[in-house]
RNA sequence: GCGGUUGUGGUGAAGUGGUUAACACAUCAGAUUGUGGCUCUGACAUUCGGGGGUUCGAUUCCCCUCAGUCGCC
């Protein structure tokens, strides 16, 4: 999957291989000029070039294929000429594999203080020191242009759930226009692949309405964004279904900030071939890990003598060679081993997921696959 | 032996003569979905070393006692 024999520099490809005939899930590979990547897929989040507390060759070891950084904070560390300077996100990190960096619209209205949006772009104070800065669909381009990923996303406004229909319209209406002023803006089309996003909250024809826009003009992929942000599983199964209807087949389509192990499933099984989170990396970090016996939280003082693995049927280097005792340990102990451990491992059960849900939808029979996963983990309502 | 000083939940440590005794850490439980790593939210001392007294009322005042600690002989 990696180009360890060099660069291969194809340009970015779609390739659809397999619809499942039991449900609508697809297989297909993702071309990129630094590697290939088997669809469905999950990707690892590393939002400052770095998967926290895991290294680029660890991610190797579990079949991450390709992962995400993040434009915004790039932007503001160490900044994007000094990424550039480095010959790339890639070469700056040490990661040979394909990246995808977001545009930093999530940033701007997750974690800036007083926005003021415009049409010409967004004001806000940054989240490190206060300075006001602005971020514009051109501004957001260049610098993914010098940042270097192989897949970059236009500039759009990430739409608060609920919201009412006048306001997601204006909003849409207005990320449309800068999806096609970054799209304008973009200076290396021959080897990074921008993405257009379609937002349109839970309405099924404003969803439509920018689905069908962006594909007017022609992206390369399609990211589904404004999900995971408060709504419930059936209205976020809505706004993805919603989009995916209206997006074209021979295209990527890429549900941004997913992955909790129900979400997941719903969400290849409605088309989807993409898609990233922060949730293994963060709830690793707090102690919370995803078994084949459901959700662990290790800190819990039942841990504290239970000599056995993590995940008695999970490959990963954490589970085949620690207890959930030691565990235990170093998180009342606040050992980085730890966070690094979990983290491996709540990544490599959702990698080792979208892997069987290849195997699954190849196999025509990826509607089963998903009804004995749910069984068989019993998560709950969340998903994970 | 004499004199001083201290004694508050697992630990450190506030506090006041008067309804539910701060706070921190630890502990226990919960959260976590396009990442501000080491986060957030709950719970947790019927009780202030022990005994007696003063007072309408004492963890707070007095006496005795026990324990730690410092100094002197």
């Amino acid at each position: 999957m990696y180009n360890k024999r060099g660069d291969i520099m194809e340009k970015f490809r779609f390739e659809l291989t397999h619809i499942c005939k039991q449900t609508g899930a697809r297989c297909g590979v993702i071309h990129t000029p630094h590697g290939s990547v088997e669809t469905p897929m999950f990707m690892p989040v590393g939002t400052l070039a770095s998967v926290k507390f895991v290294s680029p060759e660890e991610l190797m070891e579990i079949g991450s294929q390709i992962i995400l950084s993040n434009t915004y904070h790039l932007w503001l560390r160490p900044g994007e000429d000094i990424v550039a300077k480095a010959g790339g996100v890639q070469k700056f990190m040490n990661y040979p594999g394909p990246m995808l960096t977001d545009s930093g619209g999530f940033q701007v209205f997750s974690l800036a203080d007083a926005r003021k949006i415009k049409e010409e772009g967004v004001t806000f104070k940054s989240h490190l020191n206060g300075d006001t800065l602005f971020l514009s669909p051109e501004k957001s381009i260049q610098i993914q242009n010098k940042i270097g990923a192989d897949i970059i996303m236009s500039f759009d406004e990430c739409i608060p759930y609920p919201a009412t229909y006048d306001y997601v319209k204006d909003s849409v209406e207005r990320t449309l226009r800068w999806a096609k002023r970054g799209l304008d803006a973009h200076e290396r089309k021959d080897d990074q692949a921008l993405f257009g996003i379609v937002q349109g909250g839970d309405y099924e024809d404003l969803r439509r309405h920018c689905a069908e826009e962006l594909t007017k003009m022609d992206f390369p992929g399609y990211s589904i964004g404004g999900t995971s942000v408060g709504e419930d599983k059936e209205t976020m199964t809505r706004m993805i279904q919603y989009s995916v209807k209206y997006l074209p087949e021979n295209k990527p389509r890429y549900l941004m900030g997913v992955g909790a192990v129900n979400d997941i499933l719903v969400a290849i099984e409605n088309g989807i071939d993409m898609m990233d989170c922060v949730l293994p990396t963060r709830i690793a970090r707090h102690g919370t890990c995803m078994t084949s016996e459901g959700r662990i939280n290790i800190k819990k003082a039942i841990y504290k003598e239970d000599f056995r693995p993590l995940d008695p049927e999970c490959d990963c280097v954490c589970c085949k060679n620690y207890t959930r005792a030691y565990l235990n340990h170093l998180h009342r102990c606040n050992e980085g081993l730890g966070n690094r451990l979990m983290s491996i491992h709540n990544l490599r059960f959702l990698l080792r997921l979208t892997e069987q849900a290849r195997a699954a939808i190849k196999e025509d029979r990826f509607g089963d696959f998903k009804k004995e996963i749910l069984e068989k983990y019993a998560f709950d309502e969340r998903g994970f």
